[in-house]
DNA sequence: TGTACATCAGTGAACGCGCGTTCACTGATGTAC
DNA sequence: TGTACATCAGTGAACGCGCGTTCACTGATGTAC
């Protein structure tokens, strides 16, 4: 006998308690009761879905972080050049967080957690997977000079250092943070740090 | 009666534990027992000094990102030029990063925490005492146009998020970051997306 | 130098309560024949 | 089309335990005179 539909349902509406839980009380205050009740269903149904408490949170960010690199994503592979790409992602990104706040606070404070620790037999390749067409497409674009050649590790650091940080400050209602503003801006000093003189 | 020398020794020790137990174990997961055993420190003691537990957690956050502020501020304000100041900040980042790595990991742990929140009263004038001599020293830069004029809020993200993303997954064990690179090619890469065309 | 007193520092057992998890059970949905 | 059966889904009271905080007390250190 399959998952039936209303088990689905059950997940997601648990999923979406969890979200506005663990926002507004902290991902450690949140308790089980207030994610069962928010969610209109039994505590005993709760843990019918998932193993623990922990592995709400785990799948909450790993669904959210998912649709985050997927609009990421998307913007970059719609562009030829790797200057348009760059700045597209850049501005994806800050599209994204402004689009979702909750969910971009979740992720920030569940990525200083010990959930990826815990989890990580299984984080690891997701996250690779989501990585996986990011990599695919600045390839072309290193190799013909477009972008400096640097340590690989360090794209990543660099392109999403600033609109990570940026968005961070921004949730917490840092002063002078418009995101319009960070938005313009970023996606510009971001491709200049990155630039490479051929291409 | 003023206070006691043995007393300033026992709130150091209990901060001492306290990174020790938090960093171990997680902020959360930290139990005031942890602390108090780690300390040589009853736990009546440990009271008669801080109000509660979130207060020694703040407390220590306040006193690591003063020394780190202090790190970063103590290499910029001996260079000169706008080029070698900046390259020094996000050096002194990152050398501070790999010397207290605990520390580190502990800021990067609570700056997503409510507790930030819960002491915004007394963490905002601080965090402005500490960024106020860095402030004053990239203003003649500005306006000299040797920094690009960007809306102020900017500089802070664009200068410390690259070094800020890097120090996260490094203190993780994220793959292929290792601190020597990321000192050699961070600050350089800042320095180009924030250059300007003056100076 | 000594004595009385006030305040600071330290102790650890006891309290109390909140919360994650379990469990025995009922109800719903699909499958076999 | 109907009946029996297996599995999925949902319930909520009860459990149990861990942990933050308190409190009544002892001891140490400084101050007044």
């Amino acid at each position: 006998m399959a998952k039936q539909q209303r088990g689905v349902d059950t997940v997601e509406r648990v999923l979406d308690a969890a979200l506005a839980c663990f926002t507004a009380n902290g991902i450690y205050d949140a308790t089980i009761e207030d994610l069962a009740r928010r969610a209109h269903v039994s505590v005993g149904s709760l843990y019918h879905h998932f193993s623990s408490r922990d592995r709400i949170a785990f799948v909450l960010y790993c669904r959210w972080m998912e649709s985050l690199m997927g609009a990421v994503t998307a913007a970059l592979v719609q562009r030829r050049t790797a200057r348009a790409g760059v700045q597209a992602l850049v501005r994806a990104y800050l599209t994204w967080v402004a689009e979702h706040p909750q969910a971009a606070r979740f992720i920030f404070a569940a990525g200083a957690t010990e959930l990826a620790d815990k989890w990580k037999d299984e984080l690891l390749p997701f996250k690779q997977r989501l990585l996986a067409p990011i990599f695919a497409w600045f390839q072309p674009h290193i190799a013909s000079g477009a972008v400096a050649s640097l340590p690989f590790a360090l794209y990543e650091v660099i392109i999403i250092g600033p609109a990570a940080e940026f968005s961070r400050r921004w949730l917490s209602g840092g002063a002078g943070l418009d995101l319009d503003t960070g938005a313009r801006v970023l996606p510009q000093t971001v491709w200049r740090s990155i630039a490479g003189t051929g291409g």
